[in-house]
DNA sequence: CAACTTCTTAACAATATCTTTATGCCTATT
DNA sequence: AATAGGCATAAAGATATTGTTAAGAAGTTG
């Protein structure tokens, strides 16, 4: 079920062209390859790979324009693999937005190695985990909450109230539970704390804090949230 | 007057060492340079370098171990310098968390290339070169900030915090994250500097730093900036 | 060395948040 | 219908956090 990490080798040449993606396929990754500078702006474009490899030499456009062009709406890696050693263009290359350049003949455990080196750049911006119901979206990378579209101030401890029943979104959680989670493994068995912060956090979440719609009492149990959209 | 870009270079051999500071000073970097791998160690804390230049061949300690130190508290842009150019010592470096390789010799214009390739990675999930929020704007290139067109002027630490922040707008930074990235791995958990350097800032940047619209408070946890409007 | 900028520390003011208290509502039970 | 237990709400005081200012230390530059 886990997707293969796609990458785009734009090379004209047959023969280094079937060499780099027997090599990279052997690594693990899902290789799809053009042979032209139009064929591999398209392919760039609708198949959105993770990262391209693109030769400088091709026949009917200049390198340069690919790599221009793609960094005209991506941010993806790209790395350079040419036969040219010199330094301009090595450097005109380098600052026309390509991520690496590699020299043919180049160690195939090179290549590779710097892919995965690219590939750690990208990965930092991965995607975040996001709770999601109604109107109400809580993005825990950024520490937003987001309430048809407008932003919802909450505080440290409202925060972590509502972050901590929206991972448990569907399941009741008692309220020494919640206390201990919340203020700790010595806190008092006193849900007076917890009902006015619920209260706080209906009051600015809820349409009706009478009848809420995404966090539910348990009467003598705990609360309750609404099931996450996202699972 | 300008906030330079700090390069800490590790390299025991003298004449190369004053020849790439040199070659850093004439494009406007500010070089440090560390003899050992241990002095190196610590500038890296102290100085909070944007980029780090390794020798892999050091009198004290083998440079892997200086690598994977480093790895371990920074995700500071680590270029690999180095008179082998065998597959074996590249997959490795590359590996251990290394961002680029250079063999020496080298061109002189293809290491300010790599490196400006380096630092452009280093910008967070920011991949845009300017951050432009209302009227404030922010040239990371150029390390120029204009509010409303005109030129502000900012400290290094402020620069630094801003930019820290700026390049992961949307998104909250612990204090003690902050702290960290920019006093260093043994800062103090004290925030008193953080609130004076922002209170200094805002008053920069800010129209009624009471109500700021560039950076917010988040109480109890950190700061968070804008969104940039470049994406 | 002197003038200047920048950084750090400390004290205090301004806010925001947390907790407690008091009160009323709802529901289930007698 | 009365009552008791559990829950919700509002408001006020206590506590904690953050902002601001200023002065001196440290560092830079001419």
């Amino acid at each position: 079920m886990n997707a293969r990490i796609r990458i785009l080798l734009i090379e004209d040449n047959k023969n280094t062209c079937s060499y780099i993606s027997a090599l990279l396929d052997k690594n693990g990754y899902a290789v799809t390859t053009a042979l032209t500078g139009r064929e591999g702006l398209s392919l760039a474009a609708s198949l959105c790979p993770n990262l391209i490899l693109l030769d400088l030499g091709l026949p009917d456009m200049d390198g340069f324009q690919v790599l221009e062009q793609l960094r005209g709406w991506s941010h993806v890696p790209i790395l350079i693999v040419s036969a040219c050693n010199e330094e301009q263009e090595k450097v005109a290359a380098l600052d026309s937005g390509a991520d690496d350049y590699i020299t043919k003949p180049f160690y195939p455990n090179e290549l590779t190695a710097r892919i995965r080196a690219a590939l750690r750049h990208s990965r930092g911006s991965a995607h975040s985990q996001v709770y999601k119901a109604l109107d109400l979206e809580i993005d825990f990378d950024k520490r937003i909450i987001h309430l048809a579209g407008r932003r919802v101030h909450l505080t440290q401890i409202e925060y972590q109230l509502l972050s901590l029943l929206a991972e448990n979104a569907g399941r009741v959680l008692t309220y020494n539970t919640i206390l201990r989670r919340i203020w700790g493994p010595y806190a008092e068995e006193n849900n007076q704390i917890l009902r006015v912060n619920m209260a706080n956090i209906r009051r600015k979440i809820e349409q009706n804090p009478a009848q809420p719609q995404y966090v539910f009492t348990e009467v003598g149990v705990g609360y309750r949230m609404r099931e996450n959209e996202n699972g």
